[in-house]
Formats: structure tokens, C-alpha cells, sequence
DNA sequence: GCACCTTGTGTACGATGTCCACATTGCCGC
DNA sequence: GCGGCAATGTGGACATCGTACACAAGGTGC
């Protein structure tokens, strides 16, 4: 054998793409394990480098730690643009716009509970200087906060939402749905059912829609 | 000197409440650096032990986290009822069983806040299996979830809430509060200024208030 | 064609979690 | 009282980890 799985002997000195495949490999450990997964050495083995490589493009595990969070929260606004695209077209401006915030609570904890290593990573603090915004966003541009900001504005547009109570409600919303997820994926709700899981989350979306 | 700083050289071959001692030592460091900061030889450092002693206690880290998470979710118990019984006393149900709620609330987002470590730590997935309610009750033998689920059944009780609406309420109560605690403590949220995070807090009550 | 800057390598160090064998001692039945 | 045993603490060792420092390889600009 040349060496481990999916890391094939270079035959170039230079790999050519190493910061990236740095992260991607790291991904894949966070995907299953969370931030704590991430072993710096055991990234650089598997892109088939020796450890020490990685202080060419990270400063230290932190900074890779930190790439791959922002890798983690684009996935999660993908998954929430997707989710949006498929949204069939409604008349109705209010029903479609409260369609869209349950859409996005839904990917938000769908994601979570299908990538529960994603999301972990993308809400770890590595550490306390954080950029928040680096390149969090999914393929439209627009960060997971930012989709729900603007379902809101639509919600106030529709009428169905008094623009005096529009100031902080994402606020409320991210909570409610962020704190469900947290509670779910490692907290004492884990070990919930699917069903009641679900059951949870659709609680959850009424109270939401009622409260905002 | 004798040793380190809190680590008086012990006379007695035994300990005679090493146990305690390092989860103490733990709560110590948690409380300064969460979860992450509890290492095992700079626990037993402090406690003034070779590392090992520790495994005559904790079958490994792992044990000792789970130790101190108890702890701390004993603390965040303590510190709610603390509030539940500062509380004056109100002649109308309604509205006493509503305070009782606000009040849980706050001091939910309080002790996240004073105590960021603390609350990392009683909410941290050391490992899957979790007893999950060993010892995590506060001195009135309620645990967080049970002091809320108590104000629940009062605010039914009071009429205020339909018994219908019970079921799943302190899903959606918990997981609003516990989210904003998160991402107030650690997620994209940190960085509010104090007023602002309490802000969101009021906004986010009032948000539950009619959303339950 | 050559010096240089970038990128990857080799070696080394201190720290950590945990294992195993050994030391000390309180407590039990006698 | 006393002798042995189970409980508790110690010492030394090992693999692994993050990271620092010096060196090697090789593209790139002049």
C-alpha cells in the first residue's frame, strides 16, 4: 500500500493545493467527531504531509480550526438556500413569507441534526477573536443570519409583522430554533426519538410564529 | 514556599476527600476557561496529588467532566431558585406564575453570563452516555428543567394557559432561553455589549411570554 | 542562469492522558 | 492488641499531541 486511505503519494514536492485540502480533510474529521476531531496531525496525514506543513498556511490548529468553522457555517447556509429555492411559488405574501422562516427553521435543525459534527463546529469558539463573517456565507452570498433578516423584512413588507416589533426579532427566532438544536444534539434533549424530535421542532415553529 | 498556590502539602498519606477536592479544582478551572481547561494533571496539581490518584476516584477524564458537569448544573439550579425565592409574593395567580417564569428566564441568561464557564461546562457533551439527572438538582431537589416545568403546570393551573398548549411549552421556553444563552456566551452573538444583550433578553421574554 | 522566496521535511521538546507495578495505611476479624 | 487485606496514593513509562527551529527542494523574477 502507498499510505493511508484517500491520501496517495505525491510525487511533486509542492502539493499545490494544500491549505485547501487542509480544510477539506479536516471536514471530514469534524463530520464525524466535532471540533475536538480536528488533530492537527492527524490532518496533515491525511493529505499525506507532515505535520509541520500546516504552519505554512495556519498559523496554529486554531486557525485551521477556524477556516473550517467558516467552511461549516457556508454549508449550513446552503442547506437553508436550498431548502428556500424549493419552496413552491405562493400568492399569498404573508403565507409565503412566514412559509420561508418555517423553511429556514427547519434546514437550521434538520441540518443540525443531520451534520450534528458540522454544526457543533460551526458554533465552536475557538477562540475569542472571531471574524463572524469571513466567508460564512452560502453560494447566494448571504450568511445564515442574513437569510433570516431578510424573510423578516418580507414578513413586515406582507404586513404580518408591526415594524415596531421587527427590531430584534431575529433575535428571537435564531434563539428559539438554535436553542432547540443545541439541546438536541448535545444537550439533554439528545436522546429524543426522530419522531419526537420532529414533534419538538413543530411545537417549537407555532410558538415561534405566534411569539415574534 | 510549600507548593502551588491552595495546595498545602498534606501530612497524611491519605487525602481523605480527594474526590471532592478535584471536582472542586475542576469547578476552578471551568470557571475560567470551560470544559477545555480541565486537565487532568493541573487538576491533581492543584489538589496537591500525582496525576494518577485521580483514577482511585474517576475511571478517567472523561468521569471527572461528568463530575463537574453535575456540578455546575447543581450551581445553575441553585442560582434559580435563588431567584424564584427572591421573588415577592403576588396575589394574583396569573400573574405570580408569569413572574415565576420571567424570573427563571433571567437567571437562566444571568448565570450563562456571569458564569460562562460554569454553563459551557453543565451543557458540554463529554460523551454520549449521560445519566442526565445524577445529581444535577439544585438544594430544593429540582433540576433547571423541573423548576420550569413546575412554573408550567402553575401558569395552567392559573388558567393563563390552556392545558392543551402545555405539552412540548418548556421545549419551546428552554429552547429559546438556552439559545441566546449560547449564542450570547459563544456563538455570533458574543460581543454585545452588556445593555444590548439585555435588550435582546427583555425582547426575547416578552417574545416567549406570547409565543407559549 | 542564478539568487531568492515559498513551501515542505526532519528533529526535537514539553505537555498530556493513561497503563502498570509498587508503597502506604486504615480497618477487619481474631 | 495484631496481622492481613482492600483502599488509596506514588513512580515511572509510553504514545500522542501541538509547535519551534533549522534545513531541503524547487518555482520565479531578474
Amino acid at each position: 500500500m502507498t499510505s493511508r486511505a484517500g491520501a496517495r503519494k505525491r510525487d511533486t514536492y509542492r502539493h499545490g493545493n494544500l491549505r485547501n485540502a487542509l480544510v477539506q480533510a479536516g471536514l471530514e474529521l469534524v463530520r464525524s467527531g466535532g471540533p475536538d476531531a480536528v488533530v492537527l496531525r492527524e490532518v496533515t496525514r491525511r493529505v499525506g504531509v507532515v505535520p509541520n506543513a500546516a504552519y505554512r498556511h495556519f498559523a496554529d490548529r486554531n486557525a485551521l480550526l477556524r477556516a473550517i468553522r467558516q467552511a461549516s457555517l457556508a454549508q449550513l447556509a446552503a442547506a437553508m438556500e436550498t431548502e428556500l429555492a424549493a419552496l413552491p411559488p405562493a400568492d399569498d405574501p404573508v403565507e409565503s413569507a412566514r412559509a420561508r422562516i418555517r423553511a429556514l427553521a427547519t434546514s437550521y435543525l434538520r441540518f443540525a441534526r443531520a451534520e450534528p459534527g458540522l454544526f457543533r463546529a460551526a458554533f465552536s469558539t475557538t477562540d475569542m477573536a472571531d471574524t463572524e463573517n469571513e466567508s460564512a456565507d452560502g453560494p447566494g452570498g448571504l450568511t445564515a443570519f442574513q437569510l433570516l433578516g431578510a424573510a423578516l423584512d418580507d414578513l413586515v413588507e406582507s404586513g404580518a409583522l408591526p415594524p415596531d416589533r421587527r427590531p430584534g426579532a431575529e433575535y428571537f427566532v435564531w434563539s428559539a430554533v438554535h436553542g432547540l438544536a443545541v439541546l438536541l444534539i448535545d444537550g439533554p434533549l439528545r436522546g429524543l426519538l426522530p419522531i419526537q424530535a420532529h414533534e419538538a421542532g413543530q411545537r417549537l415553529m407555532e410558538s415561534i410564529e405566534r411569539g415574534i
